[in-house]
DNA sequence: TTTTTAATTTATACTTAGTCTAAAACTAGT
DNA sequence: ACTAGTTTTAGACTAAGTATAAATTAAAAA
């Protein structure tokens, strides 16, 4: 429970993530920085990343793809790809509560979080 | 539609997917291979997952973690990972179809998979 | 059975995403 | 200004997996 300490770079990589709506991956982050003129080393962008995620600012999604991508909505909420087109879309729909009950008890786990990932077509690809 | 073609080395690689009721990586299976004395070259592991995944006889799992798993139970389940222990149970229990109907309208999207990866913690690492 | 063709395995090089390290540059407290 | 702690930087390194080209093996043709 320290206090966020927000640099120059963590500060400018925390807006790009902020202005982006399609979850960036880390190389996105690097390229979106040079774009705004902003060229920091690579590792402070992954060191970043992860300071960012650790203190809350943002969300790390794992959604199978290769690399993983980031997230300013740190609400509770959950994510479908596009298989077709790679598109990553919210899914804001809350999961039934007394389907997670039911893994619990079936499980034994005390659930703490989902990391939800539907896979399907979107809306541009299904039309040709 | 392919006659499945079922090598040596392919069937060695399933047997161990079989046998295994941990969700091995492919790290695993050339462990538990040379266990077995047998030995095959790096790729053939790597290429032999995917012809198996490709066939539909395993189903590769992307669990947000560093490598991929494998699952011999290709019926249509999902998993739950330990956070504490890094241990993946099985979660069998249905997931509400009026849920993924309010997705499909909500995002626009045909739904085609569901991945998901519930976190939390098992009971063998909750009690002390 | 020999010859030809196709599929698979092997060894190794390469790629991609990300972490680690040690020195240099900042920042804050005295 | 001096010191200690933090952060950035450049570059080496790691882990998981893919690509390539030669060598083996299997299947088909003759
Ligand atoms: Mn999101
Ligand atoms: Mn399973
Ligand atoms: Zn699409
Ligand atoms: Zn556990």
């Amino acid at each position: 429970m320290n206090k966020i300490n927000l640099t120059t770079q963590r500060k400018a990589i925390f807006e790009i993530i902020q202005e982006a709506h399609d979850h960036p991956t880390a190389g996105d982050v690097i390229e979106r920085l040079r774009l705004k003129g902003k060229q920091y080393a690579y590792g402070t962008v992954y060191n970043s990343l992860r300071y960012l995620t650790d203190s809350g600012l943002i969300r790390e999604l794992k959604l199978g793809e290769t690399a993983s991508r980031y997230d300013a909505r740190t609400e509770d909420h959950q994510h479908i790809v596009c298989t077709q087109c790679g598109r990553v879309d919210e899914v804001m729909a809350e999961l039934p509560s007394d389907w997670l009950n039911q893994i619990a008890q079936d499980t034994g786990y005390t659930v703490h979080e989902t990391q939800i990932v539907i896979e399907g077509v979107c809306k541009s690809c299904a039309t040709p």
